[in-house]
DNA sequence: ACTTATTTTGAACGTTGTTTTTTATTTTCC
DNA sequence: GGAAAATAAAAAACAACGTTCAAAATAAGT
């Protein structure tokens, strides 16, 4: 019982990413399946792993799905100036992974086992949101060398990373605290002693 | 065929809990098994489920476990001043989470379903590591009120903990940079953007 | 010693991802 | 065009999982 050319391997590739999104955003990554994506399409899981090689790739590529919906809208960020975007980036970071709270657990939490280390475009994305915050400390720091853009990107996306993932499993018990201004403390006092000077200027 | 009185409830919860461990360290999250478990130990799945409640609540014990002992590792450092004791406290937490990866990855990627939200317990060992940021910051911000410690000590340990997270699963995407120096940066930098002066006194 | 209660076990259930076989469709070739 | 070969999807089978439940074996009570 084979039914021929309904969909193409591309199409069912986008049927199932968007498929076991909607799953994932509804009942979390535990309540996820190949079984069920599959009979949410129509289709049978057996169809899936010959499309996708495995559930994990599957799940690699919602992942990858979500990484480049995190990416455009990061990158649409604008504002005055650096210190601000850097800011409001941060900001947007935050409520993105809590406005799609099991898909973006799924992409930190999901471990493939030993077979390829990181599928490239998986690599690519994350080290496109780095380069999202380079670009602006260089306009910050233009006396600092390409090493230390580098550095403080890292200790700047850092921080804002730990900050969300704990906020999102409640593991940061400060809820007299607004995320917000923990954020904006992080970016703000972090700059300020690596040495930034122009600060809270305008307004 | 039942075997009583050879080991007491807690004696098994222990067993499990250690067996559970290595196995982890071993074979990682996704090769362990409840089955795997009880057959390490020379006892049988549902034993186990009647002695914890189900397969969930024993990785949380695991959990509960590690905890404990990244606690009492940072609460045994010590250090000449308060600011080198926080850095020092930054890069055991980071040794900590590198040498017991696996069971450092359970204790933030388990997720219980429906049932209580945190048991607890859980919830006053995460406290009790802040607890320990926050004395410090007494000590370096006397001024300061009790909300700030608070903020500052969440800030602090949201960044070591996200630089942690990103390089135990390689997504920091920066090999030519040293973790440690990360990690001193951030608490170094933050600090001073928070208003510390004596930088680098002695030596 | 016999009954009652307790506690561990073994078997069964439903579900999982994956592999293999079967079946239906498409393509190819004469 | 129609038979043969290739292809692709589905069905069935498999091993492993967490969990439940009834049965078996020990402990406790009288």
């Amino acid at each position: 019982m084979a039914r021929r050319k309904e969909h193409s391997h591309d199409e069912i590739r986008a049927m199932a990413i968007q498929g076991a999104t909607e799953l994932l955003t509804e009942q979390g990554i535990v309540g996820l399946s190949l079984r069920k994506v599959a009979s949410q399409i129509g289709y049978v899981p057996s169809t899936l792993i010959n499309i996708f090689g495995s559930y994990n790739y599957l799940l690699l590529a919602v992942s990858e799905s979500t990484l480049r919906a995190l990416q455009e809208r990061l990158a649409d960020v604008c504002a005055v100036d650096s210190l601000r975007k850097i800011i409001v980036m941060a900001w947007e970071y935050n409520q993105f992974a809590h406005e799609q709270r099991q898909a973006f657990k799924l992409v930190f939490e999901l471990q493939l086992l030993d077979s390829e280390p990181l599928p490239e475009s998986q690599g690519q994305l994350i080290a496109g949101l780095f380069a999202l915050i380079e670009r602006e400390l260089a306009q910050l720091f233009p006396d600092f060398t390409a090493k230390q853009h580098l550095s403080m990107s890292r200790v700047l996306w850092g921080g804002i990373h730990g900050l969300t993932s704990l906020s999102l499993d409640n593991k940061l018990f400060a809820e007299s605290l607004s995320l917000r201004d923990l954020l904006e403390s992080h970016v703000l006092a972090y700059l300020k002693g690596m040495g930034y000077q122009k600060e809270l200027s305008c307004c």
